[in-house]
RNA sequence: GGCUGGGUAGCUCAGUUGGUGAGAGCGCACGACUCAUAAUCGUGAGGUCGCGGGUUCGAAUCCCGCUCCAGCUACCA
């Protein structure tokens, strides 16, 4: 069953003092429906998900809460990322903390390695510190001082002018690699992707890179630096390294080849980190750097981009509690052009799941299933002779199959659902000039009415064995009520890529009955 | 300010290198059918392709200007 091939994919590790927005769940779901499609292909597929756990931020709200950050750390994990993974239906293979030992051990190893070539240097750090937030400021919180405070640099949050400071740390020379990184991005074009994710990469590369700091002193929630340990390891430097510590660097070799490099998706605000610093990190240590970089689009809102600020933020729960968590999966996916922004509203939510998985999908597999267990008992009757109308379902199962498995390889999510979702169409269309009822009526049809229904039935196995990836419970119900887990083993044991080659399906196999896939939901003000 | 992406039917969006009367899904109207989750199938109505110029035999598609929306402008993740 292995093809033989690695594939390893990772999500951005969440942070943890943030509340689980559908933003977190989008990527989640999009990581672990081409981590399933590969697993089911055969593929050595491993996925990474986790939590960024170091930092100021969280050492302070920790200490605001009158409990130390790893307990902190511990809680959130607990109370909300992992009920995070389950209300979406994750199938994550591992799941990694910055806190664990694997991690903090081999950062300090990678760590160690960059300084021992040369590559870290002790310099002085400048920056615009805000007493009230007692924190330095990037430039996108400083803000020009009105009133009083006119002519001056001010915070965005205080208000109030901030005063330069400098502080010893330890820089990365990033700037080293400016001209190593363009040359990736030009002898490998799909590093980047979607296209405009890399233009934008390139433009900001081209401008030239400064060294990063990538150590700090002013507190001590983090990793400490191996040679000084009055500094801890930045955030971003700390947190991108997961990606290669959960698979084994620096201490389980081995493994490490057979999973690295893996792809990441990321959303399109930390792409820069993951395409730029992130493989400068890498060519400096003497890793390689990963195969691809996705970054996709942002839900938005009401137009704008879904914000906690803006009261815009939902909870994953939200949708779940209701439509269910394959429905979650279906709709981000198959609605969305993965790359670009899309518009999320519980209109198109509600419409979308009525439309396409109550009435198309569900309903196609409810009338199917009925029509067997109702005209032949439940046993799948033998096909007699194919004929024009008949060979055609064939060959749209068969392209459509090998259509949405070439979308995956372009990780156009969307587009793969679509070329699935013709299947839905054309039995539906089927069912309807075909007539079994009418069929059903007249002896002398009783061949031809055992070829329609197998071939209603063999194409619904086809569809929940290419669907499984996507809406993993909808499908395992359905593959339940085809009665197939004897004779074909379970569904997600079901080589995806020839999901399309006709007559899988055993005639005589007994259905059995199916509940509601997608049931209807009675509208509400959603 | 600079940069990026976008403004196409009521809604969400497709529209390769300019060329048969501008498309899809949903919604809406009408019709067919009854196996099914009051589901399905068919037909139809609906658009000054943001605005103004220009290039061209011909532009939603190229060029110039304008306007509106969103985002980015590095060490908060």
């Amino acid at each position: 069953m292995s093809s033989g091939r690695s594939f390893y994919v990772t999500t951005p590790i969440f942070y943890v003092n943030d509340a689980p927005h559908i933003g977190h769940a989008y990527t989640e779901v999009a990581a672990d429906m081409l981590a399933r499609w590969h697993r089911q292909s055969g593929d050595d597929t491993w996925s990474l998900t986790g939590t960024d756990e170091h930092g100021e931020k969280i050492l302070r709200t920790a200490t605001a809460n009158g409990t130390t950050p790893q307990e902190w750390a511990d809680k959130l994990v607990r109370d909300s990322w992992i009920p995070l993974l389950e209300t979406i239906d994750i199938s994550n293979d591992d799941f990694i903390r910055t806190t664990d030992e694997r991690h903090e051990k081999n950062v300090q190893v990678f760590l160690q390695k960059l300084y021992d070539d040369g590559f870290i240097y002790s310099g002085e750090y400048s920056g615009l510190y805000c007493v009230g937030c007692e924190e330095f400021k990037p430039e996108s919180d400083v803000v020009d001082g009105v009133g009083e405070f006119a002519g001056q640099k001010v915070c965005a949050i205080h208000s109030k002018p901030l005063e330069r400071l400098e502080e010893k740390n330890y820089f990365f020379r990033m700037s080293d690699f400016s001209q190593q990184l363009l040359d990736l991005y030009e002898q490998n074009p799909e590093f980047v992707q979607p296209e405009s994710a890399r233009n934008e990469v390139i433009q900001f590369v081209r401008q030239g890179l400064n060294d990063l700091s990538i150590s700090r002193s002013s507190f001590d929630w983090g990793i400490k630096v191996p040679w000084d340990d009055s500094h801890v390891v930045y955030v971003w430097f700390d947190a991108l390294l997961n990606y290669i510590t959960a698979v084994g660097y620096g201490q389980d070799n081995e493994n490490f080849e057979r999973r690295w490099p893996g792809m990441h998706l990321v959303g399109k605000d930390i792409l820069r980190f993951h395409a730029v610093i992130w493989p400068a990190m890498l060519m400096a240590a003497g890793v390689k750097v990963p195969h691809r970089v996705f970054g996709h689009g942002w839900l938005l809102v009401g137009g704008e981009k879904m914000s906690k600020s803006k009261l815009t933020g939902i909870a994953p729960h939200e949708i779940t509690d209701t439509f269910g968590s394959d429905a979650f999966r279906y709709y981000f996916m198959s609605a969305i052009h993965f790359g670009q922004d899309g518009s999320f509203s519980w209109e198109d939510l509600s419409a979308r799941y009525q439309a396409e998985l109550a009435n198309g999908f569900g309903n196609l597999a409810s009338r199917a299933l009925a029509m067997v267990t109702r005209y032949y008992d439940g046993v799948v009757p033998a096909p007699g002779e194919y004929t024009e109308a008949d060979l055609n379902i064939q060959r749209v199962v068969a392209e459509a199959v090998a259509n949405a498995d070439a979308a995956i390889e372009k990780i156009a999510l969307h587009d793969s659902l679509a070329a699935i979702w013709t299947i839905v169409e054309e039995l539906n269309g089927y069912i309807t000039i075909q007539e079994p009822w009418a069929l059903a009526k007249d002896d002398a049809q009783r061949e031809r009415l055992s070829t329609v229904l197998y071939t209603v039935t063999e194409g619904l196995r086809a569809l929940a064995v290419v669907l499984s990836p996507t809406i993993p419970k909808a499908t395992t119900k359905l593959w339940t009520a085809l009665g197939v887990e004897d004779s074909l083993g379970a569904l997600t044991a079901q080589p995806i890529r020839s999901a399309g080659v006709w007559g899988q399906l055993i005639p005589g196999t007994t259905v059995g009955a199916l509940e509601a896939l997608f049931p209807r939901i009675e509208s509400t003000d959603a």
